[in-house]
DNA sequence: ATCCTCCGTGTAATCGATTCCACAAGGAGG
DNA sequence: CCTCCTTGTGGAATCGATTACACGGAGGAT
């Protein structure tokens, strides 16, 4: 591959000449400009992106450390993100930590030796000790989604209380009175925090929230599977199931289709997480959406702003409910289906 | 951060034997390893990847363009390929095409200019000047998925003529003898090839593919739905929907849902790539399942076999039919029902 | 005509690693 | 005791860019 050095030649000028062409200095003039863009039209060159980050100390790179590329709530994040920082000029690459902290930390390792300029992370864990250095690092970095209660980092996410809210009134007012839910870890913000919001939301009915009624999930599919399980077992079964995401609600929805049971009649069920398949699924899924789109845009625009030296603040979304007909419609309720 | 001087300084060695043992090179004395090691861990040194690349002209890091990151197939081989790769210690640089060509292009060149060591590409056209130079050029490179004819890469994809064949021969048993197909664009192999196989499994029952019945998609969920509308204004509608890929199925099913129309008893429908939703839609859809597992691995075995000097084959591994009840059923068919 | 500016350009240092080559010390063999 | 080889080590070149600094020439001011 063609490098500088071949491009001054072919030009007969010297190296930095080119570069001054390549970075638009002003000081070059319009003849040898001309004959730097002949010489790199013609040998095909591009400049080499390592050799000018480790000039530069940049590389015009950010670093996303999600949970689980599979979950279509973090696709449309990445995607998201994506988008924003390639209109900032800045290209992205996504770390899937697969809910292991393990591989989260081999991620961020990775990462932060290849010398991103800034870091996005939705962390798995309360914080292995690799990533409360990082934070405390020079390393421009923002928590998005989830984040490290006590670290100080900038935190993008959307707030799910009001909307939780709003889904208890919901189901209080369809008639349900024992209600259930699938938590995520208790390690991540997200996983503590939609409980809490859940048995909140309850108390305000006076409604409890028996531990018997939160399963231990970890996000994933099978764990919601399980949770379900134990929740059909029980002596008195729950009338509605909410699941934290909507991977767990995927494997509530397979474990409650084992049992022969149908969804709301015999079981409701909810979700954290809207997605599109929700419209579609049997019956379609009352769910909790999230701004994808402003949250991805909302972390990128905090994490340049730290990289170059701005102070950015946390930034709080509102997510809101979705009525579908998974928990059953009471009279008062008017439908809204997309 | 701290370079390898520091290091050096810190274990009073020259920066070479500091590099001897990060590369684990057999002449270091004893001693000298046991001070280096101290020196990297007291001052929690980590080698830099951008110089290690400049000098090394190596990266250990693999390209994977894919079309459509919110599509779950893509997603499922984005998290294999990144699998496979981190076994066999590289890192994997995803960039996002979004069905558009000239994004295509934009991941291409940056991932080159980043001098990566392969690319994977499932390509979104027929083959833009850039990427066929870059075929052509010493970048090792390999296809997934899609291939682009004529170009001299390997190519690692699911074969789907066999289960097509099957998914018409259901078809057929069922009753339908009315059948259109919402394809992929006519410039993507996937987007022709599932045509003409569905074209040529039905001429096995006699049956014809008039143009009416061909719908023109893109491979995302909105033109699903438009290739639906216009087939349901049909003066003869068909009786089965076939959508090349899973997003096109979700809009058909949005459209054939807005018109109050009933799977599989107005309308049956089938799709290309089965993704764990299918199972919870109403009713369960019928699809194609591609081994997206293998599919991962063999295309990064394809692509490092090509990186270190090796001849890599193309590979063609079998797509399966999952039979569930969106297109209905006939007395012989036994059902399958994950 | 002389001096000063400014402009365009080239030389060379630099970023942080790897690696070729030279060299010193020590042991083996004659 | 001298030579030769092995082993461990350091000096310095190198990868491909950016950029501080020096310099020569043109043009304007005096």
């Amino acid at each position: 591959m063609a490098s500088i050095k071949d491009v001054a030649a072919e030009a007969g000028v010297s190296v930095a000449t080119v570069s001054r062409v390549l970075n638009s200095h002003p000081s070059v003039s319009p003849a040898a400009r001309t004959r730097v863009v002949a010489a790199i039209e013609s040998l095909g060159y591009r400049p080499n992106a390592v050799a000018r980050s480790l000039r530069t100390d940049q590389t015009r790179t950010l670093g996303l450390v999600i949970s689980d590329v599979l979950n279509p709530y973090f696709t449309a994040l990445a995607r998201s993100v994506e988008e924003a920082a390639r209109a900032l000029g800045y290209s992205v690459i996504i770390g899937n930590a697969d809910e292991r902290p393990e591989l989260q930390d081999h991620h961020v390792r990775t990462l932060l030796d290849r010398r991103i300029d800034g870091l996005l992370v939705s962390p798995t864990d309360g914080g292995s000790p690799l990533m409360l250095d990082t934070a405390r690092s020079s390393t421009p970095m923002v928590f998005v989604d989830r984040w490290i209660p006590g670290v100080d980092v900038p935190v993008v996410r959307a707030d799910g209380r009001e909307a939780i809210r709003d889904l208890v009134a919901h189901l209080h007012a369809v008639g349900h009175r024992r209600l259930a839910i699938i938590a995520g870890p208790a390690a991540t913000t997200t996983g503590s925090e939609r409980v809490e919001a859940f048995r909140e939301a309850l108390r305000g009915y006076g409604i409890p929230l028996p531990d018997s009624y939160i399963g231990q999930g970890d996000f994933q599919a099978d764990s919601g599977r399980r949770a379900t399980e134990r929740f059909l077992a029980l002596p008195q079964p729950p009338h509605v199931i909410f699941a934290a995401d909507n991977l767990m609600a995927l494997g509530a929805l397979d474990a409650i289709r084992a049992h022969g049971l149908r969804v709301p009649d015999d079981i409701a069920l909810a979700a954290f997480d809207d997605i599109p398949w929700f419209v579609h699924t049997d019956p379609p899924i009352t769910a909790i959406a999230q701004p994808t789109g402003d949250l991805g845009r909302a972390a990128v625009q905090a994490l340049v702003d730290r990289i170059e030296g701005r102070q950015p603040r946390s930034v709080t979304l509102p997510a809101r409910l979705v009525v579908r007909r998974s928990c059953g419609e009471s009279p008062t309720d008017q439908r809204s289906n997309t």
